[in-house]
DNA sequence: TTTTCGTGTCGTATGTTTACGACATATAGA
DNA sequence: TCTATATGTCGTAAACATACGACACGAAAA
């Protein structure tokens, strides 16, 4: 079957949705945090901060990666992950935009 | 296997997901911006604006009514579908919140 | 050199999403 | 009543997401 029509949309809903599902994962959303908080850009003991296996947390990081939300720089035997924020300013506006140009009025029937 | 984890994560967090996965499929973001422009509460003729089949509309829709960003209201023969504004404006809050919360600074590495 | 630590990759089980055809129902009009 | 229209439900195939164990690799410490 095709299962994956999305290129049919107009490039901005496609890269609105690529964003909001980057953020559609409370493990995602808390790693964020994370990041935003331990200004100092942490390691991949990211691990012992969120409550799942290391290979999940990891899977969740590439999840973030290939959005380009995050950057994961090797320093080392470490790897120093951190918000990219051009991509997150990025993201912030699209979404300003978005519901700017979705203002809802409540008059359904 | 276990496959949802999500429920050990802050309610905040979880919120913030849902409503992110719920604009995770450019299809979604389509629906809303057609129902945001078309004031009048239009009927399932959303898939007429929609260039997908009507099954694949109906479930989006769905997905959208569970997220409570839209409701479905039956009148007659006709179902009429609108943004709820007030879950919508819950929904804008929420990542404003989170997006002052996540204030990145660059200093990768 | 051997061990350990921090990483990453692979495989895999289970569950969810996406997309749609086929069928069912219910209301309004011919 | 019969038919068309608008809608909803079911089943299903393919793809993707979530979660994790097992294994691999390389750098630094013992």
């Amino acid at each position: 079957m095709i299962s994956n029509k999305s290129e049919i949309f107009p490039a901005e809903q496609q890269l609105a949705a690529a964003y909001a599902k980057a953020l559609s994962h409370p493990a995602r959303i808390a790693i964020l945090r994370y990041l935003a908080e331990t200004k100092v850009c942490i390691t991949g003991d990211i691990t012992d901060a969120i409550p799942l296996g290391r290979t999940t947390v990891l899977q969740h990081l590439q999840v973030l990666k290939d959005s380009e939300l995050i950057r994961g720089d090797i320093d080392g035997k470490r790897v120093c992950y951190c918000i990219n924020s051009e991509r997150y300013n990025e993201m912030k506006q699209l979404f300003d935009e978005l519901f700017e140009n979705i203002n809802p009025i409540n008059n359904c029937c």
